[in-house]
DNA sequence: GTGACCACCTGGCCGC
DNA sequence: TGCGGCCAGGTGGTCA
């Protein structure tokens, strides 16, 4: 599923193939992915539209146009293709944007889980979501005691506390599996139980997870693949996440599954044993 | 303010 | 082979 380096790989392909790209119509097939407005207004406001950048903050994609800017979440298995107008239609897509060159942008996906919504192009930071994110581990400078501060009084576990976009912008179930085993701790321990050298160290460790995982190009779990079909490499780096019954790379013991919050969780129990209080 | 729970949605997997 | 049930999971909303 799409997370911070899978977002940036798609952002970073998209911006390479479509900038400058002017919308002549858009085919909305499934209405309740248009947030914020009713499609004939979404479909109206983008016709004429010239792109002319693409920013990311956390997962969240921000096309900005010549008046108007579209925020997209991928959410579980959003995909945007680039394909030419005449190839058919797959039962998947359900937002079609076509340009003027005869090419289209297309956004596939599944789980119907993805968001799209139209905002003032000088404004979008004021966005529900967007406006409560928090710092992105891979920012050139981090305020360590912010996070801190937000960390210090969660009862909860801390992977749940990880998994708060408005903690740490852009970690993921997978990114945080990974974060969490670098780290040597178990993903169940109270986040109220961490020191200030601990959240740091988690911090730099979610930094270097993610700066590798954009390098090789994100994840290809399950049906996850970037824009244009692109598919990452990360997933043969993994030292937990999916991992279950498999020997750690590390020290051979088996990964172990259980739940945290509610999600699928790998550990390794040698390896992850740094306990505190 | 915090935490728990639920809805959204469909393909894949498993057991019968 | 076909069917039903469960699981996966990011985010927002609701409720206690």
């Amino acid at each position: 599923m799409p997370e911070l380096p899978e977002v940036e790989t798609v952002r970073q392909t998209l911006k390479a193939n479509i900038l400058g790209k002017t919308i002549r119509d858009v085919d909305v097939f499934y209405e309740k992915m248009i947030h914020g407005t009713d499609v004939q207004s979404f479909v109206s406001h983008l016709k004429g539209q010239r792109l002319l950048d693409i920013k990311r903050y956390g997962k969240y994609l921000v096309f900005l146009f010549d008046e108007v800017a579209m925020v997209s979440h991928l959410r579980m298995e959003g995909r945007y293709f680039l394909k030419h107008l005449d190839l058919v239609r797959d039962k998947h897509e359900h937002v079609i944007f076509y340009f003027t060159d005869d090419s289209t942008l297309r956004y596939q996906d599944t789980r119907k889980f993805g968001t799209m919504e139209l905002c003032d192009k000088d404004d979008y930071m004021s966005m529900k979501g967007l406006k409560k994110l928090g710092q992105e581990p891979i920012a050139e400078e981090i305020d360590y005691d912010l996070v801190y501060q937000k960390v210090k009084n969660r009862k909860q576990a801390i992977k749940t506390v990880l998994l708060d976009q408005t903690v740490l912008a852009g970690l993921g179930n997978i990114y945080v599996d990974e974060t969490l085993f670098l780290s040597g701790l178990r993903p169940e321990k109270k986040a109220s139980t961490l020191r200030k050298q601990d959240v740091k160290m988690l911090v730099r460790n979610s930094k270097i997870v993610l700066e590798k995982a954009i390098k090789l190009g994100g994840s290809s779990i399950r049906t996850y693949t970037s824009s244009l079909g692109v598919t990452g490499r990360f997933q043969n780096e993994l030292y937990v996440h999916t991992r279950q019954g498999e020997p750690c790379k590390v020290c051979e013991t088996k990964i172990l599954k259980t739940k945290v919050g509610g999600r699928g969780t790998y550990y390794c129990p040698t390896c992850q044993t740094f306990k505190l209080s």
